[in-house]
DNA sequence: AATCAAACGAACAAAAACGTTCAAAAAAGG
DNA sequence: CCTTTTTTGAACGTTTTTGTTCGTTTGATT
């Protein structure tokens, strides 16, 4: 058995029980305490064990933060099934702009499970959480200011990527849809943002939102709908709108779920 | 058996394996066993490999960026002493580069426990979540491409912010510190987008390094080491650098662990 | 606090692995 | 068929690794 080998087993065993012993090693692996022993300190002066009376443990690994799962509770069965519906409009080799927000991280959860090559540009920090062990799915993330309560990033800043950037496709969650406001949000950065992005997309820009944000005006206007192309809502959003003119404004699609 | 193909037989093994062993693979091919350690070497100039006593192993990420998991879980305890000392040298209202790396995130943690009005400009993701609860602390995040393996953004893009925002500190993290290569880092993208947050900081340039990097050269040059103001490094790494003329260049902190 | 067994480290010696040099054998090319 | 090049192997000195012995340190028990 090489030394290499060897060390690497006591890494596993280490790795496994957290800690090991010196005269157990040796007998298992019928060399001398003291090989063991040198070793462990290899090992050790790598960074990966700490010496004990006796043996080694396992230098602690503190994880950090992959908490970022389950935060949209509400309405996540229609936001789900837009996200799919909207992710089904993409198709290979698209390069899309996403902004923040719960609906079009249900987006690009819909992208990963097609499991397609596409670029995705966007302000939403829990994009890159989910796309950490995806291969096809490329991100690009617009820097700026970061703001703790959307967990995005936006400003001034945003623009200098934004700029440099043109998607053919756009997906964009909005606050408050309303045929005479147009598209809001409540956050003047924010809108700013989705604004930048909606004017540096050349193909669809299809907006994403839930029934309940039909008919809302929040504080700042994004866009007016018109320079949208696509609305994917769900069927209580659709009830909404049935009986406007709206569709003769915008693309209305319904996801059922 | 010709060369070649008792090369692909041992890169195979070795593939399999994890590892081999000369004896072995001089019994089992019937050739000497200088031979084998010729085509060892051959292996290992390719790359393919790497050498040990006995054998060699399956070269593991030298080329490729470290695994960002596996990183922050080693010398756990010596980056903590690195990042309070390091945040220790920042003050109230400072602008400071901060890249991306387990060591620095370990100085942003440590800002974060010193609770003082900061702006921090980074590509570091996991900032983001530590700072989700903090008002004090404000960050600038800069866009780029998102390179999974080591949770973080560089590329051109991330330039186009870097360009706007001239911070009045560094906080540098690195995976070769070497006084004649200077400052190096495995990945090209990452190393250019380091240099231009070093490029714009008016003030101190602090390198934060545990000492398994003190004389490691890694694959891309970041910058001189004279570009850089201050290194803050642990107790082993001060012991390789006691009988060297490093001082001289560049002003060495100890953080007791 | 004193004691004792286990664990440790230093020093030395043996064994295995290594690299270098040189020469023989095999392959390639004319 | 002969020359040139490449590949292989043997011998020998060097380096690395491993094991034994010994005195010292450590941690636990009484």
């Amino acid at each position: 058995m090489l030394p290499v080998e060897r060390q690497r087993y006591i890494q596993d065993l280490a790795m496994k029980n957290k800690s090991v012993s010196v005269s157990d090693l040796a007998s298992e692996l019928d060399v001398s305490e003291l090989t063991i022993r040198r070793d462990l300190d290899g090992l050790c002066s790598k960074g990966v064990l700490e010496r004990t009376h006796g043996g080694a443990t396992l230098r602690r690994n503190l994880n950090v933060e992959p908490d970022y799962l389950q935060k949209a509770s509400e309405w996540s069965k229609e936001k789900q099934a837009i996200g799919r519906l909207a992710a089904s409009l993409l198709e290979e080799g698209d390069t899309v702009y996403l902004n923040s927000g719960s609906t079009t991280l249900e987006v690009i959860k819909a992208i990963l499970e097609r499991n397609i090559d596409i670029t995705i540009v966007t302000n939403n920090i829990d994009a890159m959480w989910l796309c950490k062990s995806n291969r096809n799915v490329k991100i690009i993330f617009v820097g700026g200011y970061y703001r703790p309560k959307s967990h995005s990033v936006s400003g001034k800043l945003a623009f200098s990527v934004i700029d440099q950037v043109f998607a053919n496709k756009a997906i964009i969650g909005v606050d408050g849809f309303s045929p005479i406001a147009g598209l809001t949000t409540p956050v003047l950065e924010e809108a700013d943002t989705t604004r930048a992005m909606i004017d540096h997309t050349i193909g669809s820009k299809i907006i994403v939102a839930t029934g309940n944000k039909i008919g809302v005006v929040s504080n700042f206007k994004t866009a007016p709908i018109d320079r949208a192309d696509i609305l994917v809502t769900d069927e209580n959003g659709g009830n909404l709108l049935k009986n406007t003119d709206i569709s003769k404004q915008i693309n209305v699609l319904i996801a059922k779920s």
